[in-house]
DNA sequence: TTCCCGAATGTAATCGATTACATCGTTGCG
DNA sequence: CGCAACGATGTAATCGATTACATTCGGGAA
């Protein structure tokens, strides 16, 4: 901001209206502490003069800088655009702003440095990115600082630090038993990438429900996968490749499965005929892709909401939580046009 | 941040190096003026201390907050989110922060102050959001502030504001020419929302390439739309209800593109057999969409970068652009299969 | 009437980095 | 030898809001 004019402070309002800056202070964030008729005069100032608080010189007085920090892998991706949406308006309502940071890949210790030790934000939404939040937690404590992190994983959660998640392995399950279901015991699975050293946790449902079921694992169905649609499409390459091919598959999220479906169809096979296809997340474009997508979906608005007033909680509270709570939410059964039951000869 | 021991300030590593703060602080912003022998101690001390600035301080004393803000109607959509993909690395390279704001919908006066007038930002980076960059610019006039702003709309950009953005007109024209190119004379348009009192410019290129090839602009063709799917589904149900039908479909962009396809199905109308589209925008979805559409792409992430560059370069020069800039970058027709060309008997 | 108490308000220190200005020591030149 | 000039560094004011502590004032109790 390059100001013609000074922008108004603390004291022009103070002067104007015949009281201390103190008592203007008061006013802003302790309004009962003053009585009714000084709070007016002082309230009338403010709108005279277009006062506008100085952030930086209120962060650098309290410690705090009433910004969030989201790190998500790729916001480009339309599964964390719609929680980055969601975000910024829970955290706007709280009076927070959001700053966003992507997959930084640096060591986490700089990192947190710029932005955390520096006074830029007060608290940390981890949306994968890189950064194992149990590495964070260790950072942290040699650190000796005590660092507000909300994490929203589709890995098991770390157990030292909060967490706002879908139910993966559960909501895996039941896709796989959905497709069960519609007769289908030839399944295979696109899985997401394995991060931070942990087991994908929408594979081992996947791995659950096969064997609950006395299904067969066929390794060459289990496809590694990167949550993209190239993904999707060399996976799909790599089934056309087989000679024994599932009749369905469980995509690890919506996109690959768009990016495998589409794969499908260059090499002339069809989903649903061919191959039945259930995808997670239920993005937008899932409703309107062709065929439409049947899918789990995670309520991703509630996940950026829970986990952006959590977070507020932590900072605000100005507790460690040294029992970090875990939120679990459910994801549901979309169910669409990209799979269809076998009929009883098994095509 | 909470912190159980104190965070190293300047004047600890000042300590350490036995030199004054001042030292430090030149060490860290104009090392040249400072002797080798004890820039190095300096550094040693920083790295020991584990020092980092205060953010905060330096934005007081400073009144620059090394942060931009990144206004757009809604991230959930991928369009925006590739953008924003880019400014935030593009804005980290030359070490600024991104916060981001949605729709807030209230009036520009106090949404400015919150964020730009109270030391939160130093510059605003526009992609609509409710928020007309004319206003603002009379408002900053009338408040007396020269307000680094970098705007990237589809309406023609406002003369006083520095902009990014497409030739939207001329492509749209190219990409109504392009159905022509494929025999098509029947031709429509799903048109995007009008903001800010200023006409669509996407929708001028559709007008001006029909008028110049003599073609007739039929009212019932040309449905109002809102970028969104929903309003492509209920443009689709709208020319399913015509007896007359355009036979090709210029819509304003892909995800509205993608709704009207979609819509067209459920009728029982196929895209490109009945009714060829193209879409604008060339978002991720539109290689896998099935048909994969035609569109014009928009260099997204030139578009965030080259805003986000020039921002900072307003911000840093501390120049009221007097004169603005307006780039304008070119858009680039993309063919796929969602258009396919008329035969001889216009079938 | 005097004294105490509490509500309302003021005074001034504080947060941490930057920077104008002052100081000190060298070097170079007349 | 003396002094100017310059480079390196230190001193201290400053940015604007918060808040611990001090002050003032009025009312009620003894």
């Amino acid at each position: 901001m390059v100001l013609t004019r000074k922008t108004p402070t603390i004291q022009d309002v103070a002067l104007r209206a015949q009281v201390s800056s103190a008592t203007v202070s008061r006013v802003l964030s302790a309004p009962e502490r003053v009585s009714e008729k000084t709070r007016e005069r002082v309230n009338a100032a403010v709108r005279d003069t277009g006062y506008s608080i100085n952030q930086a010189a209120r962060s650098l007085r309290m410690k705090t800088a009433r910004t969030l920090l989201m790190v998500a892998p790729n916001i480009g991706n339309p599964f964390y655009s719609v929680i980055l949406d969601a975000v910024i308006d829970e955290a706007q309502k709280r009076g927070y702003g959001v700053l966003v940071g992507t997959n930084i890949g640096l060591d986490p210790g700089r990192w947190l440095t710029d932005y955390l030790l520096s006074t830029r934000a007060d608290g940390l939404l981890l949306f994968h990115g890189g950064l194992d939040p149990e590495d964070l937690h260790t950072f942290a404590r040699e650190e000796g600082i005590s660092l507000p992190v909300v994490a929203s994983y589709d890995e098991p959660p770390a157990p030292l630090v909060t967490s706002v998640v879908t139910d993966n392995r559960a909501a895996a399950a039941r896709a796989v038993r959905y497709l069960m279901q519609l007769g289908h015991t030839k399944i295979g699975h696109l899985a997401g990438p394995v991060r931070n050293n942990r087991p994908n946790e929408r594979l081992l449902g996947f791995e659950e429900a096969m064997t609950a079921a006395n299904l067969p694992l066929n390794p060459a169905w289990i496809l590694p996968g990167n949550y993209d649609q190239p993904g999707g499409i060399a996976a799909a390459r790599a089934i056309l490749a087989l000679t024994e091919r599932p009749t369905a598959m469980f995509c690890g999220n919506d996109e690959s499965a768009f990016g495998f479906i589409h794969g499908l169809r260059e090499g002339g096979v069809e989903c649903p005929r061919d191959i039945s296809v259930i995808g997670f997340d239920d993005v937008g474009q899932a409703e309107i892709y062709h065929p439409t997508l049947t899918t789990m979906r995670q309520p991703r608005e509630d996940l950026g909401r829970v986990a952006t007033r959590r977070l507020i909680d932590i900072i605000e509270k100005r507790e460690t939580p040294t029992d970090p709570v875990h939120v679990v939410l459910p994801a549901e059964l979309i169910i669409r046009e990209s799979t269809r039951a076998l009929d009883s000869s098994g095509r």
